[in-house]
RNA sequence: GGUCCCUUCGUCUAACGGUUAGGACACAAGAUUUUCAUUCUUGAAAUAGGGGUUCGAUUCCCCUAGGGACUACCA
């Protein structure tokens, strides 16, 4: 089903690094727009000069690149409907605030910020907050309240002013139907009268979004919940100027997991896991925060385990690929409460791609972590065999490490608890025998073959089995882990496993 | 405080008003095994509380409680 009336936009703004809840709001947005052969598009909203941080447009950009999110329109691509960066863009907003101060439906404001922190202070004292709307404004000082040549006079004189939206005098319900959670119902008599041009000559969020939404034909508004409470405003502007108005969509939140809130910039190197796509150093504060991709997150992995946050295929299945997301895709399983962000799950979503992987694959990937642990002369081949045998014990490409440097080195030291425990007994006495008789082997090194040849030894010799299997491994591994004993044998090959066996017989003393 | 939104296992979630309330992560036990893992099997684990409506509520309505968001000349 294709409709190409579908436009979506992602509207962050470049005020820090996006984290991973706006990344979901992308990606649903996107999800959308492919799914019925829609437009995305990227707009940056930086009305907001004195928030603006370097570098943080091009980490927005660059996330969504890594996760694999193509905008159709937006400002590296262009577009019909450009500039769209808002910074760009000032000439309509004025325009337009311009139209609704003509039609009555917002007014010049011209209250200092110390007017407004008076008018705050004084309801407070009444245990009240202050709201500036319909009840209020004719005691502040605007076009309102003011005669019209006093108003004229301001204006002139070049007094800093703001624009306000005019909140009908009258009590009106103002009923939406959002894609997800239904009819939500607003009252005008509870909202205020928000600014929607300030005195710095910028437009606020609403203006701006709505003016641009407008310009760019935007079907489908999709954001995140904490806009739900703006959106009788935004309907009410929309009205105003006399346009058709787009479908609402809030995506519920992403909160922290454990303790209160939404998940938070800071959360992540709290709790040990990153909150964004990409590392990102503040330039401000030269602090770091860790990123997924740095952490060896796939980002298939990261895009399917945030599309299961807060929307469901109504199927058992778990693992999407982008494609398939497009195809499940639709506001219908969206759910309407907040998600608990699981970092365990994510770790297990990981693992999943990673174990589907070719071990070809998987062996260039590693091939890096090998090189900068310093080891060189790599053998390609042995590599991709070696990742094969522990790959299903890994969720991240660096682990392989952990499960695979005695094939790369020869251990530095032995287990102790392992040593107490298996090198014992008649063990020393025994493992000389089983070295030599390795050393004398001069049948196909193949772990079949060597395995019969020692079991033969060891029931000679009369020794258990698993004890011998466990101190052969020590002698080997270093410790009490890895994959079958005779695999690494033979990986490891004849010369290297008597050097090892003989190194453990000298240095372990029991 | 006010406004709005939300409420099923610890977590993510499924369930035309009729199910032994299902799955996944995590957890526990057992099996397999030369170790550690993997794998397999099993287990424990939820409809926030109270009222309605109904032959029958997880499901519809109301109240209470709890959680969340918003409440800037920030987005």
């Amino acid at each position: 089903m294709t409709d190409s009336t579908v436009r979506v936009r992602f509207a962050p703004s470049p005020t820090g690094p996006l984290h991973m809840g706006g990344v979901r709001t992308a990606l649903f947005n996107y999800l959308f727009a492919r799914r019925h052969g829609g437009t995305f598009i990227l707009r940056i909203e930086d009305t907001d000069q004195s928030r603006y941080v370097p570098g943080a447009e091009n980490y927005i950009i660059d996330s969504l690149k890594w996760c694999g999110l193509q905008f159709d329109e937006g400002i590296e691509q262009g577009g019909p409907y450009g500039p769209y960066r808002q910074s760009e863009r000032r000439e309509y907003y004025r325009q337009y605030a311009d139209q609704l101060i003509n039609s009555g439906d917002a007014y010049f404001a011209f209250d200092t910020p110390e007017d407004l922190n008076e008018a705050r202070g004084k309801a407070e004292a009444e245990g009240k907050a202050f709201s500036y709307d319909a009840g209020t404004r004719g005691s502040m000082k605007n076009s309102l309240s003011l005669p019209v040549q006093e108003v004229a006079r301001l204006l002139g004189s070049g007094k800093p002013y703001v624009i306000r939206f005019r909140m009908p005098e009258i009590d009106e319900a103002v009923e939406e139907d959002d894609l997800i959670r239904g009819k939500v119902t607003f009252h005008t008599a509870e909202l205020d009268d928000k600014v929607l041009f300030k005195s710095d000559g910028m437009p606020t969020y609403h203006l701006a979004n709505v003016v641009d939404d407008h310009l760019m034909h935007i079907s489908h508004v999709i954001r995140g919940e904490e806009w739900l409470p703006s959106m009788p405003l935004h309907v009410l502007l929309y009205r105003a100027f006399g346009w058709d108005k787009p479908r609402f969509a809030h995506l519920p939140l992403i909160l922290k997991p454990q303790g209160k809130g939404k998940l938070s910039k800071r959360d992540g190197d709290k709790m040990g896991f990153p909150v964004f796509p990409l590392q990102w150093k503040d330039p401000a504060s030269n602090e770091t925060f860790s990123g997924y991709r740095e952490d060896g997150y796939f980002p298939e992995s990261f895009i399917n385990m945030l599309a299961l946050l807060g929307w469901n295929p109504g199927t058992e299945q778990e693992l999407f690929s982008m494609e398939e997301l497009v195809q499940a895709f639709g506001f219908e399983r969206v759910n309407k409460s907040g998600a608990r962000f699981d970092p365990e799950k994510a770790k297990w979503f990981n693992h999943q791609y990673l174990i589907q992987k070719s071990d070809e694959e998987l062996a260039g990937l590693f091939m890096p972590v090998l090189e900068s642990k310093g080891i060189t002369h790599l053998d390609l081949p042995r590599v991709v065999r070696i990742v094969g045998l522990v790959k299903e014990r890994v969720s991240f490409v660096k682990e392989l490490w952990e499960q695979t440097h005695f094939f790369f080195q020869v251990p530095e030291n032995y287990d102790p608890k392992v040593v107490k425990k298996r090198w014992k007994g008649e063990i020393p006495a025994f493992m000389p025998k089983a070295s030599a008789l390795l050393q004398a082997y001069d049948g196909p090194w193949e772990a079949e073959a060597i395995k019969t040849e020692v079991s033969d030894l060891i029931e000679k010799e009369a020794q258990n089995f698993g004890g011998v299997m466990n101190s052969f491994r020590l002698a080997l591994v270093g410790g009490s882990f890895g994959p079958d004993l005779f695999t690494i044998v033979e990986i490891l090959g004849k010369e290297e496993v008597v050097t090892r066996l003989n190194k453990a017989i000298k240095e372990i003393v029991s």
